[in-house]
DNA sequence: AAATTATTGCAAATGATTTGCAATATTGCA
DNA sequence: TGCAATATTGCAAATCATTTGCAATAATTT
């Protein structure tokens, strides 16, 4: 009988248009900052919880001891490519299908995802 | 003057062949309770550091928010394979030097390590 | 064996993320 | 429009992984 039902809310709101506007792999605290406590901490969790449900975010390691989340968007499934001394973070793509494949023929696994992130120097700070 | 010497304690000890025995990618508390708790888990950690600082051992992310651990050993550079289902895990290699190459040349950037682990189902699983 | 000082265990601190719950906001429907 | 039904929020407290301070203990050196 009861419908369940989704709502549109201001937390809600606001987080995807930190995401969007930060569009980057970002943390939850970086996004509750850059919405200067708007909204509470835990929500910021909620929030994100449901977008990745949903599909419409990433979470992305760093290796840092805490996750960072990124709207999928327009872009193609991509990696990122972080610089150790500034933490200036790049968008890689690739053609990884050959990869998968040798992958899977030599396990026998199937495959369902994969994390790849790199890190380095940026340019301006080699 | 004073000497700094790295003593070869029960604890390091300990760990070390935890970690040769268990000989795949553990967390401190599995470590810890393999040697059922006949140290202390902070001794845990704190070698765990030691032996990352001396490169012995290798820190792996599977996003399960804690870090795993392995023992760099013999093995070469390797990566892992996941099963999201019964939670085994096996090493994988391949060739990626040519794929390093391409992505320095396309950022730009000095790439000093790279983390890559795949998820799906094994042969059991699927 | 005694002195030196690195290391341990334990308790407490920290940081990220989650959970319980009463107060509040959204939505569908009268 | 007005309200009841119920999804969601904020706040506090809980949980988990990891770190830190410190006095007690063990490994090395002399
Ligand atoms: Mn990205
Ligand atoms: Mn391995
Ligand atoms: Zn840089
Ligand atoms: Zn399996």
């Amino acid at each position: 009988m009861t419908k369940i039902g989704i709502r549109y809310t201001k937390p809600r709101k606001l987080v995807f248009e930190a995401l969007e506007h930060l569009s980057k792999p970002v943390s939850a605290n970086e996004i509750n900052d850059y919405l200067k406590n708007k909204i509470d901490l835990t929500s910021v969790y909620r929030t994100l919880s449901l977008l990745i449900k949903s599909e419409m975010v990433n979470v992305i390691l760093f290796g840092e001891g805490k996750k960072r989340y990124e709207l999928k968007n327009k872009n193609e499934h991509h990696h990122h490519l972080v610089c150790e001394k500034c933490g200036d973070v790049k968008d890689v793509e690739m053609k990884e299908s050959s990869l998968l494949k040798s992958v899977e023929e030599r396990s026998k696994f199937v495959i369902k995802k994969h994390n790849l992130e790199f890190f380095g120097l940026c340019p301006d700070c080699q």
